[in-house]
DNA sequence: AAAATAAAAAGTGTCGACAATTTAGCTTTT
DNA sequence: AAAAGCTAAATTGTCGACACTTTTTATTTT
């Protein structure tokens, strides 16, 4: 699973040290989706103290990693279908508008560095034990490239900030959302041409439909278990 | 101008009610933006120890109504026309999909309601003090009813809990993004008419134009002053 | 006089302790 | 036996002190 985000920025201090490891602990699944947190126990493991621990699940509130309640505690965030979900439907209208704007505001330079990328991701996809890698680390930088693309600030932080987080999170821990790898290559491809021809309107349109599908895809395998 | 979102939750613990008093600060320009924020000298003020203000510094840092660097410290965001377009493309993205998403998930009820609301603002908007009462209160309340309709948590949190707060704090302090009072009105009785009639496609196209239009009305405005 | 260096002041990060609140377990009551 | 109330333990919130970093000021050097 990629660990960073390409938005982090160097941990200097105990606090952001310690933060990253829960996120990646949370990510993956080795604190439990839902589990309650206790902040002495957290403070001993890491050997630090409760402040600096606090300073590092403020930090993990901001990503949506942990909610807190004043005077009860911080719980990790649960997995649900609903919650998968309505992080799609984020996810087409932010990434939708950040490919617009990408078509308007990467530089050439950037969008040779997208292409080269693809084909990369084409040859490892062939190579590669058979379609895993694009399915995950692949399919990630796809997306982060396009999000940075947009240069808008907003957008990227939210996206790479927070919402990104979760989406690791649930496709590490429900498996059931990772891209659906043979048609998600072509849908990047075309998403890439239309950033190239600064077609933004198109550029919207293949991304919003790119996520929508898999959102779909989700949709009916839950509809097929019921 | 409108203090509170209707998602904040009752502030219970000291570092909650400073957050909230910084908050209002910081939006209203009692605490100037992009000026630096002094820890001592804000927790003398309010009469609290360093830690619990940095509790709340922490939770105006998840508004990204400051920043902070480590060993640095922490700043409040500047205001600049270039953050102030980027804060509507992000909301012409999620508002539009929330808006889409209401007519999906909106009650009968909370329609009756928004349609209620908007009588109340048209004879509200003719009686008091010319358009200033809809240019303010009345026009985010709006907003924040469709937000809400969405019944989507993400999109909810996202721009209640974080983008509104700078919406607001732009609005205060720029003055020339308040809505277009006249043409505001009339674009919001159809929105809520295509809501009425669950037509998500048809809300959010309303959704964004109507927002679009306020960006493009500000980058006018900007290109005539060059 | 300008640049570089060193010392001092101010500011942020971390720690351990105490206060206030919640939770768990036990006793009492019906 | 179930519910209610009470006590004790555990947990969270807040505080003040110390350690480390950055910034400022003063001094020296060229």
């Amino acid at each position: 699973m990629a660990l960073d985000n390409p938005t982090t920025q160097a941990a200097v201090t105990t606090a952001d040290k310690v933060f990253e490891q829960i996120l990646h602990a949370i990510v993956n699944g080795n604190i439990k989706a839902g589990s309650k947190i206790s902040e002495p126990e957290l403070a001993k493991n890491y050997q630090i103290s409760r402040s600096t621990l606090r300073e590092a699940l403020n930090r993990l509130e901001k990503c949506h990693l942990i909610e807190r309640k004043a005077n009860v505690g911080s719980r990790v965030v649960e997995c649900s279908i609903a919650g998968l979900l309505e992080i799609y439907v984020v996810r087409e209208a932010l990434e939708g508008m950040a490919c617009r704007q990408a078509a308007s505001n990467m530089t050439e330079d950037e969008i040779m560095e997208m292409k080269a990328m693809l084909k990369q991701h084409a040859s490892a996809k062939a190579l590669r034990d058979g379609v895993s890698y694009y399915q995950e680390e692949g399919d990630l930088d796809f997306h982060y490239k396009v999000i940075l693309g947009s240069h808008n600030q907003q957008l990227i932080n939210i996206l790479c900030g927070q919402l990104y987080h979760l989406v690791r999170m649930y496709r590490c821990q429900f498996g059931m959302n990772s891209p659906r790898a043979t048609k998600a290559f072509d849908e990047h491809s075309r998403i890439i041409e239309a950033i190239a021809d600064r077609d933004g309107e198109l550029a919207e349109i293949l991304m919003r439909r790119h996520i929508a599908a898999s959102r779909k895809n989700i949709e009916n395998k839950i509809a097929l278990q019921q």
